[in-house]
DNA sequence: ACCGATGCTAATTATAGTATGTAGACTTAT
DNA sequence: ATAAGTCTACATACTATAATTAGCATCGGT
């Protein structure tokens, strides 16, 4: 635990996108951002804002409380 | 609710800062941002970054969890 | 080998973050 | 009543970096 926010946030992103069958190229649209940011997101090489992380809760269907329960 | 996330965000930032009597610049203090951010971030002027999240949560002795349960 | 998905680099644009100063509201003391 | 101190809003301005985009490389599965 207590690892950086960013690579926790990363990780999340990827495990609960896998989990839905998407690649990152869906996720990204879904979202509304480009492909490789969520990459980018995924591999904690940015230090994301709230609004982005809003649009990516929700192309995950995720309300912000539950994506951040485990943080 | 489902008010724009910033307003929802600096809003609460707010309340919990009052709640503690801080004033902006001793929260901005413990957060280790300038004064004025803190300003700008609860009149939701800034679309904060997860890591002055992470930092304001922090300085209000707030989980991440807890600080967005009522989002 | 091909193909879809992702990693990675590099460049540009937009904006977050930092900082200073002024002004107004309010409180307290003289 | 006025002077001094505290707090916050607001306006700039500057610097750092988030956000967007394109191109090419790599990896894994079929």
């Amino acid at each position: 635990m207590k690892k950086n926010i960013l690579i926790h946030f990363g990780n999340k992103v990827r495990r609960e996108r896998l989990k839905r069958n998407l690649s990152q190229e869906e996720l990204a649209a879904k979202a509304g951002v480009h492909r490789t940011y969520i990459g980018m997101v995924e591999r904690a090489e940015k230090n994301i804002t709230l609004k982005n992380i809003e649009k990516i809760c929700q192309a995950l269907n995720l309300s912000i409380p539950d994506f951040f329960s485990d943080f």
